[in-house]
DNA sequence: AGAATACAGGCTGTATACAACTCCGCGTGG
DNA sequence: CCACGCGGAGTTGTATACAGCCTGTATTCT
């Protein structure tokens, strides 16, 4: 180690390795807009931003290449990829689709009881969380948690190393993430119907295990499908207002082609 | 595989970068079975193996690891990855829901007419190719070449940066790729059957275009997911025998869990 | 004799020095 | 006035040196 520790601005430091905290450090500074889409982060930049030498920071870059959040440029080095609306929808498509996957292949080859317990109880405590007419923030916070964690376990359910990571993979993008839209609306005039659109999601959370435990493959996979389509609906409520465009997750990476006149 | 080069140090040097090759000959290394799967691969190995230093060894490593290839360790470093046959059945089942997913696309958001020419004219030469009543070695390699070619065409038909991605993820495995089984059987007492499951998935093919042409999204998809499992079928004809298992790609990596009595 | 501990070897993680390449600006020549 | 070539700065690609960790082994104490 240099003798010398750089007082970095946070103490954040839990002893992890120089590598994920910089990998860490670089995702939220692109997702957070702090590199703008598009032009090339230079290596030595990062060192200075992150602390940390230029191996590390040269293997996040690797990382996050390959996870999508960089597009590497033709001279070599990466720049923050830039997305359109288009490509939201095609992730939460995308999504959709392994999960319906993920859902279908449970289904067929069954699920371990230990697992499916773990499961039933995840929704039941979602139940309990949606009792009530109306919900404080803090609850919509829960329900991301435990939203979550229903979305890990039907990965773990799938049974399936490959389609496990596939889909994380795809999670790992921002806006792709299962929860990605539900804060969106967590607060202010329109919390009734976010509340609505919980207990929806809630039931078709309900239905899959039920599909899944009668083994009922191409139910539970539709389901699935439909189920990750809310989020689409959050998006397109969340896209006709400007300030909801600017709460969407890595709203700094989304290119709106709204100002493009005829 | 054509045994041990061990002395490669200059002879294939067409100007790629030092990291390229590593990569491509470490990839060649692991699916050759070269390296045995489960055992750490100490990077110093791969330094005199390849020929080069550290750096790009590691950021080789790090990109098969990304890719799949590579399990990371727990006291740090990489091993070759074990696949079983259920990973074999996965990625051919993950392959055929994610090409659906793109017929899908390709079907309800259109195609632009000149990416349709080019396939239809893929499409064309494979029925030339499929003419004679009986092919040649030559033929079936040309076969794969204009399947690759299709298959690559139907990402980009779906007009999908993500999808595309994901796709190529999902190919980059040695036993996922569209004609991994392709060659099993083109020659042997076999290759009649091997022609007609290439007529089979010709038909399938053209039926793929026609249903994207008239916007038949489901239809579209159900057809690729069922093409997938033309690859499964092939899959299960060379399972049969001890020297079917080892001529597939990657057989190295396959845990077969025929020893284990019960 | 068995178990715990100290030690050694090798490995990865990290930092930094060196080289090659690319892009941009400027000048010169046609 | 435009095109072509050249130089320099900056950046990435590559190599290597150093530090810490984990593992396996041998030794010593109980």
């Amino acid at each position: 180690m240099a003798g010398h520790e750089v007082a970095a601005s946070d103490a954040d430091d839990t002893g992890q390795s120089q590598t994920l905290r910089a990998q860490l450090r670089l995702r939220e500074l692109i997702v957070g807009g702090a590199l703008p889409p598009g032009v090339r982060i230079p290596e030595l930049a990062l060192v200075e931003r992150l602390g940390v030498s230029r191996t590390p920071v040269r293997a996040a870059l690797l990382r996050l290449a390959e996870e999508g959040l960089l597009a590497p440029l033709a001279g070599g080095g990466f720049a923050p990829r830039e997305f359109g609306e288009n490509d939201i929808h095609d992730a939460i498509e995308l999504r959709g689709t392994l999960e319906g996957l993920a859902a279908r292949l449970a289904a067929e080859r069954g699920v371990g009881t230990l697992l499916m317990a773990q499961w039933r109880d995840c929704v039941a405590r979602i139940d309990d969380l949606l009792t009530p007419s109306t919900l404080s923030e803090t609850a919509f916070s829960a329900y991301a948690n435990l939203n979550a964690r229903f979305h890990q376990l039907l990965t773990e359910a799938a049974g399936s190393g490959l389609v496990r990571r596939q889909i994380e993979r795809v999670v790992s993008l921002p806006f792709a993430s299962p929860n990605a839209f539900v804060m969106l609306r967590a607060t202010g005039p329109g919390s009734q119907q976010a509340r609505d659109s919980l207990v929806v999601a809630q039931q078709q959370h309900r239905a899959v295990i039920e599909a899944i435990t009668q083994r009922e493959g191409a139910r539970a996979e539709g389901l699935m499908r439909e189920h990750a389509r809310i989020a689409d609906t959050n998006l397109r409520a969340a896209l006709v207002s400007p300030q909801g465009r600017q709460q969407l997750p890595g709203a700094k990476l989304i290119r709106h082609a709204g100002a493009i006149a005829a």
